[in-house]
DNA sequence: CCTTTATTCAACCTTTTGGTTGATCACGAA
DNA sequence: TTCGTGATCAACCAAAAGGTTGAATAAAGG
């Protein structure tokens, strides 16, 4: 599996885009869980749960560690960190676009009038 | 179509979990494209470039125009906000409870030290 | 009108996703 | 060693996603 960027972020926000896997970070972001846990607020079995912290984890959202019998999860921030990038990135792209052409039309506007 | 919160960020994460709809909103943060435009950089056929923009739509993330034959697709950085909204309410709870936790085990070091 | 351009609709196909159940593995406790 | 608990692996299935091609629609331009 390689792990250009771009293929980190389809992941990440294919992961999010999944109403269980999103509650599954909700809950992560109050502290780390195990799959019992994170699995007893669903009307599903425990293996799919288990695949949805797969899906996290290989988006690289999640980690598991051990504890005795346990695999607890932790959140990875610093993934999420790596989305709101991407977004603030075109998003402040698209208003400083925004900005120029305002800026553009009032001068022009600014001509017809002389 | 049921329009709920939810149900609008599962529709906007799984849009952008895909890189040539990642892509079409990188262009359109440049200003608004045609489906022709937006379709250029693509080895695929119009129709799925269309349906790519379809998909964005019902995510909310883009809106589209009409310009004679055209359909210039526009970005809704409304929507994409929400999305960074969500992102850093549980990034920020995360780093909260990291920090009580950093907190709480000072204090019990102390203790435990005196 | 007829043609061209821009786009969408519709049917179809293949791959991926999200779930199921049953078996297996890893560990701690008795 | 055996038992119970927590979790994963594996095989399977239905539904959704992402692409294709061919036909239809909408508007402008001869």
């Amino acid at each position: 599996m390689q792990d250009s960027r771009d293929e980190r972020l389809d992941r990440a926000f294919a992961a999010l885009g999944d109403p269980v896997r999103r509650a599954i970070v909700a809950r992560l972001s109050r502290g780390p869980a195990t799959v019992n846990e994170l699995a007893e607020p669903f009307a599903m079995s425990l293996q799919a749960v288990s695949k949805h912290i797969g899906v996290l984890e290989s988006a690289g959202l999640v980690t598991r560690t051990r504890d005795a019998q346990r695999r607890p999860v932790h959140l990875r921030p610093a993934a999420l960190e790596e989305l709101t990038a991407w977004i603030d990135d075109y998003r402040l792209q698209h208003e400083r676009q925004y900005r120029a052409l305002d800026a553009l039309l009032e001068r022009t506007e600014g001509k017809e009038r002389s």
